[in-house]
DNA sequence: ACATGGATTCGCT
DNA sequence: GCGAATCCATGTT
């Protein structure tokens, strides 16, 4: 059973840590995707100067602003897709970015999709990282605004019971002009997995 | 219209 | 630790 409406609807640094070991699905052309996530960061509202809602609705970050569990996929540097869920109540600008997976099925349609890149290698880690992860999984702007709780082509499911892991929180990574907000602890990561992005 | 810079990644120093 | 690759959303003229 895919993750419904009601899971996103939280705080967004709640709904990040709650993401840790669950698995994203995408079935695309190539074939079915799965990622088991590993590394997430949380974003909030205009009082967090590292969110892309800290300007209000734009034309871009209008979907944030919207109800949760809509997928939020925008273009970074020109080369990079990055895939976020966006939390939170209706009105509520909030999200959580998906930063590392590690892919368990799927994995030469993942590395097929990696390698076409010429900005990312496609070795055992293809999807450490925000910008690989989407590569890998197959995600990009055409899947922005997407219903991933009323989607059969992308969706989450919860974790398994039986898998147990320490959860680590830091400060988010790149958000270097964003002043006090980028001392917040809304990075969060399973301990010891050796598919997160950075330590 | 134009200028700016980024929720990244890799490779070289 | 640093620069390059590369494009478009956003703010300014």
């Amino acid at each position: 059973m895919k993750l419904g409406r009601d899971f996103f609807e939280n705080a967004s640094f709640d709904v990040a840590r709650e993401l840790l070991g669950c698995f994203v699905v995408h079935t695309t052309a190539s074939g079915k995707i799965v990622g088991r996530i590993v590394e997430t960061e949380a974003y909030g509202d205009s009082t967090d100067l590292a969110s892309h809602a800290r300007f209000g609705p734009t034309q871009r970050t209008k979907i944030m602003f919207g109800p949760a569990g809509h997928l939020y996929v925008y273009s970074i540097y020109g080369i990079f897709n990055l895939t976020n869920i966006i939390c939170g109540p209706d009105g509520h600008p909030s999200a959580v970015l998906i930063r590392a997976t590690e892919i368990i099925e799927g994995q030469e349609a993942a590395k097929t999709n990696v390698s076409n890149s010429k900005f990312a290698k496609a070795n055992d880690k293809i999807a450490t990282g925000p910008g690989k992860l989407s590569l890998a999984l197959g995600i990009d702007r055409s899947h922005n605004g997407i219903d991933i709780t009323n989607s059969d082509e992308i969706y989450i499911l919860p974790r398994t019971a039986t898998d147990k892991f320490d959860v680590v929180s830091t400060a988010r990574i790149g958000i270097e002009y964003s002043k006090h907000s980028k001392e917040l602890p809304w990075r969060f990561y399973i301990r010891n997995n050796k598919f997160v992005s950075k330590k």
